[in-house]
DNA sequence: AAGGTTTTCAACCGCCGTCCC
DNA sequence: AGGGACGGCGGTTGAAAACCT
């Protein structure tokens, strides 16, 4: 037997909103408040909807600290830095950026951002794919990305593609490719602590810190993984900022392999932070870091490598250094630690 | 100008966790 | 303890707008 559904669909309104069901709900929220009982307020105040359709109006639309459109820059690499560590949790990346609704950062993610950072190099593979006749096993190790995304889930081949994408094959100097500022970068590591803190205190110093109460809702694996403005009173950065200190690391210690030691925790933890944020700040925004500083509109990874060499080369949509498939069908790493990251991706976890 | 295509975003759907009886 | 009610969330849809040919 099935739940019975939250309203008598049958008996209420779809689709758009009008001007008149807005200045009502508005009005009586304004006046009453919610009542907490949102199944029942639409009946309360004469409105023939459903009640999770007046919250939802509510929260991504009437309530008066809403903002629209217009993201900025500092939002654009909240949302990306947030997406790469903790996947699709868009109420918990919503919550960093006041006024904004996750249905907002939600459909901006998915029609912006994403096309910005990931589109075009899907693009480039698919017209590869029919321009020539690249065996799969010369493009991905035997998987398309169409095959691989099917075994992955779509946050997590996006995410993976997004860490492969920072990890600036075309820049030797890139900060994915200096393992000594790595913090444990691994998303899902036990003691995982990724601490992204601009030094440029305009930057993402202004960025508002996780609530507790949203940290809370991330998996104990990941509660360690966003962003930090150390400033500002907070019980849990009370606790991240004591495990920093306690690190001999810069972070806390971890309990397995792959992890990386740092001498100089502090200053290598702020390059690599600093390292992160240009970076992502380098994707979202085309500088090009491959062709001597030239800037470069819409220019991609796999146009950057194709430019590098002068020809068209096969630049992997999955990442293949250090990784080999094995005959088993699982991904062996060759002492690789991101080999391990795409092993737990491959195992479904979406974080 | 018209028709076709793509993009955007508000709204819906259904699952899941929590609360309360 | 168990089950229903509800809120919250992420994924998806589809109409409207924008863009292209």
């Amino acid at each position: 037997m099935g739940r019975a559904p939250c309203c008598d669909k049958a008996h209420v309104k779809k689709g758009p909103w009008s001007p008149e069901e807005d200045a009502k709900l508005k009005a009586y929220i304004e006046e009453h408040g919610t009542g907490g009982n949102w199944i029942a307020l639409p009946q309360k105040i004469g409105l023939k909807r459903c009640g999770k359709s007046c919250r939802l109006r509510w929260l991504n639309y009437l309530r008066p600290d809403i903002r629209h459109g217009g993201f900025s820059e500092e939002e654009d690499q909240i949302i990306c830095s947030l997406y790469i560590n903790i996947g699709s949790r868009w109420s918990i990346i919503a919550a960093q950026m006041p006024g904004r609704t996750d249905n907002d950062v939600k459909n901006y993610w998915n029609t912006r951002l994403k096309k910005k950072l990931l589109g075009k190099r899907r693009d480039s593979w698919q017209s590869r794919r029919l321009s020539s006749n690249h065996e799969p096993n010369e493009e991905t190790n035997g998987m398309s990305p169409d095959a691989s995304s099917q075994a992955l889930s779509a946050s997590a081949a996006e995410r993976m593609q997004l860490h492969k994408q920072l990890q600036g094959h075309c820049n030797p100097f890139s900060f994915y490719n200096k393992p000594g500022l790595w913090p444990k970068f691994h998303p899902m590591g036990d003691e995982l602590f990724f601490h992204i803190q601009h030094t440029d205190a305009n930057t993402i110093a202004a960025t508002p810190v996780l609530q507790a109460s949203n940290a809370s809702m991330i998996e104990p694996s990941c509660q360690n993984v966003f962003l930090i403005k150390p400033d500002i009173p907070n019980p849990m950065n009370a606790k991240i900022q004591e495990d920093l200190n306690s690190s001999t690391l810069g972070f806390p210690s971890p309990s397995s392999s792959g992890a990386l030691r740092m001498e100089n925790p502090s200053s290598n933890f702020n390059a690599a932070a600093v390292g992160l944020q240009d970076e992502l700040h380098d994707l979202l925004y085309q500088k090009n870091r491959c062709s001597g500083g030239q800037e470069q509109q819409q220019q991609t990874e796999f146009e950057c490598s194709k430019d590098m060499n002068g020809e068209k080369v096969s630049m992997d949509w999955w990442p293949t250094d250090g990784f080999e498939k094995s005959s088993s069908g699982s991904w062996d790493s060759a002492s690789n630690p991101q080999a391990d990251l795409l092993q737990e991706y491959e195992l479904g976890y979406d974080l």
